[in-house]
DNA sequence: AATGAATGAGTGTTCATTCAT
DNA sequence: GATGAATGAACACTCATTCAT
């Protein structure tokens, strides 16, 4: 299953430019990315890059949106596979951890993208951040989580510590197997909720 | 008292400049933002940077080794005025809010820089990470979490949590003093860690 | 009749690409127009236009010349319909006006072309000027005009007197039918000779 | 003194770039002519094109704009040094000559500007059209020509034929000095007002 | 130390041309 | 003949850096 990219287009040259463009961007930023660089990973010429995107920020934004998009509804869907906060909490964890494994480098793409090109995505897009809202609310109204708790200040503080899991994962920094490490942090996020 | 930035030099431009660089950075990136902007923002010409830092590259790491140094000495700091990890957590928490109360721009270059910037940093340079690995360690020896309590793990969560609730402060997501939301961030990590 | 452009080739798109890149080239230059808008504009595909043309500047030499020597042999008849100067410069003045009739893009593309475009035409090529000079020429052994007139002169304004009604006529600036304006414009032309 | 471009400016590189790109732009036309090709013809860096113009079409549009309206105004002083019809038209061919030798390179590129240049000058903009405009408007009221002649249409024809003199000079077909044919040419257009 | 005009390598982008279908 | 995706050289333009003042 194609959790965050879907490359399954026509016999076009549209996957190797998208692999290639989410593999420099993560290591050197958009900004410093060329288009050249692109173009010679992805083995096709410069002028091809534009017959699928108008400008180099269309490209970023291009996967970027539509990467974060198809994360936030694996994430929730992820979480929704269960009834408890708990249950959530486990659910969401997976899906950050198949997330990368599905593609390490479109994960960590959207989860550190500079806020400048955060900001270029539509307005009313639903994100990560909205999952996680509408669950804390659910849970504030089956009575798991105390009503008077900030939402907006939980939702930072579980993403932030999921996505950063991800990150030490990916700085090599964390042993053993990232499902195994999901579970963990699930249990720790579970205890800090009072759910576990 | 000056957390994260001294700008006490003496009558020299320099304080202008790395003020002017941080606001561009954090919103524009390194990359994006040109030496023309910093040197307008900071009504400076273009060339006296040059007198000040050898390149760009240059003024955009010093800023991040500078500030990520003092940061760090004072997330130490503000964490061991306390013995338990339970103040640990309390310390660390506020020593976060007050460095972005004392200039928020630079709490957030330090705080979501690219892994590239990072990675020109000085191999074996002290990071709040470090600081973090060093208490949960201790905490281990005094019982307080489990031996077998992955380090690498819990400090990733910890520093991505709290460095989230900044970032949606910035964004203005977060209602209420910074202070007090340091303190429940502080309770919430405590639950976390079973010290509460 | 077709005086300027002749587009009854067989069933082939080649007449739509002729007319498409006149009406183009006459707008923003030749230059400035590319393979992409002419193909757009005649409904064919851009590798079409090699089917017919070696390249964009042979394309615009084709049709400048063609154009071009089916309007100076035009205006070579036209004027010898006559015997004497003043018919013969009414005359000029008509085949002007008809050719504007008859294909208003391709009379200001002859008219009004670059002079690196003309310098690429062949170098014996019979030219609107030389119609003029020869109708001097024997105006002159005639006694017409005066022997000692300069032919290269008058026939540089009697073409740029013209050229430039058709320009006016073309910028809307001319009230009335061009027939009639052309019939005005010979009369002051021949009050100019001396032959009214 | 400088009838067409005033190059007096301070000791900058401007004349310098002007003087190149305007004898580029009149050999190959503006679109043809790149920024290379100018930077080298002027003797300095591609760069410093741009602390004086903010694009290329900028710089050619500037140098039009300013040529132009130097021009119209020296020939409306040209012409109003005399009160009568006959001298007018002798002053504005005499206007022509002068402006060519001045710079050969500036009267061609004012006088053969494409239309698509000509538009994106200042639409309340005074030319040369409007002089001459004038100048039949008073000729008309003082009972010099018919009341009834079209005044569009003699001002297209005398300037086209006075520019087209000046181009057949640049082409080398015109034997004799500029200033003795200037003379020539406005007998000629006398005769066609009947002010000779 | 400070300036800002000048530089030119490097960038994103265009577009005439090719060629497999 | 016709197509249009792919190409890559060439373009306009940017910007970090230098240096004479």
């Amino acid at each position: 299953m194609n959790v965050l990219l879907d490359a399954s287009k026509k016999d076009t040259k549209l996957p190797a430019i998208t692999r290639a463009a989410v593999a420099l961007f993560v290591t050197r930023g958009v900004a410093s990315t060329t288009i050249r660089e692109i173009a010679r990973a992805a083995k096709v010429a410069e002028g091809t890059l534009y017959r699928h995107y108008e400008s180099k920020e269309d490209l970023a934004r291009d996967i970027l949106e539509t990467s974060l998009a198809t994360f936030t509804s694996f994430l929730d869907r992820k979480a929704r596979e269960h009834p408890s906060l708990a249950g959530r909490l486990r659910g969401m964890s997976e899906a950050f951890a198949e997330a990368y494994e599905d593609n390490p480098d479109v994960a960590r793409f959207i989860l550190f993208s500079h806020a400048a090109e955060v900001a270029r995505l539509p307005k009313q897009m639903r994100m990560p951040r909205n999952v996680v809202l509408d669950i804390l609310k659910e849970a504030q109204a089956a009575g798991e989580i105390p009503k008077d708790a900030d939402r907006e200040m939980l939702q930072a503080m579980i993403l932030g510590a999921l996505a950063r899991v991800l990150l030490a994962k990916a700085y090599g920094d964390l042993k053993g197997g990232l499902r195994e490490k999901a579970a963990e942090a699930a249990t720790w996020l579970q205890r800090m909720m009072g759910v576990a």
